[in-house]
DNA sequence: GTGTGATATCGTCGATCGACGATAAGCGAT
DNA sequence: ATCGCTTATCGTCGATCGACGATATCACAC
């Protein structure tokens, strides 16, 4: 009968979970999202980079890192692609920065847990 | 020129990657894990029932999941080698909790970038 | 227009992930 | 000692990742 129940309504007096599995796991889909895209040295490294000065350029990070133009372009589009950094295309010339409000919801996810 | 000074000094007041940036470069490493053990929905989960009631059982959580037991235990596995997951082994009855101090030290990498 | 420098995209390759079933290993009860 | 329940491990398979070089695209200077 333990199992029929399904355990539900055991956790914390938040409200997230409260009214079904259902409801968190699409929070859960939404952080594990984040942290997927944060899940390798090299992304979390060009995250830092970009926290430091707003709007570096792509071949800024490539002088900075030992890899290929394409590897460094890849890892720009998982972070985009995520929500995690913006683009602001000016020409050939893209400036990268980014997202304080994709941060910030990443953090409080994570906190939420 | 600004390639050989490697920028650095240039992020926040923190403390932790004022040296070098091969400093910078660990706690990359030890974010990403963190980060990437926790980059998958299941996982997300899993650290959300732990977080609700310490000590889950292994059966437990497989029962609220529409998933193989060895492949939740392999999920347990991941979030027990990256250190978030500890197991309370008594007997054949495996009691899973979050390691608080991983936990913390999750958050904070991610608030020093 | 043509050339140049900066990015994105494509195709490929080996490595790793994520899932599963089957099996082994462990303790508790009978 | 044996059975039953719980968990870990193994082997496999398709999918995705991460890296690269080559190529396409784009805006600006000329």
């Amino acid at each position: 009968m333990v199992k029929t129940t399904r355990l539900t309504g055991f956790c914390s007096p938040g409200d997230s979970r409260a009214t079904e599995a259902t409801t968190a796991t699409q929070a859960d889909a939404e952080l594990a999202a984040f942290a997927k895209a944060a899940g390798h040295p090299v992304r979390i490294r060009i995250l830092r980079m970009l926290a430091c000065r707003d709007a570096k350029m792509c071949c800024h990070i490539v002088d900075e890192l030992p890899l290929a133009q394409s590897t460094v372009s890849e890892h720009l589009r998982i972070l985009r692609s995520a929500g995690l950094v913006k683009a602001n295309e000016r020409g050939p010339r893209v400036g990268y920065c980014i997202v304080p409000s994709a941060w910030k919801r990443f953090k409080e996810l994570l906190n939420d847990v």
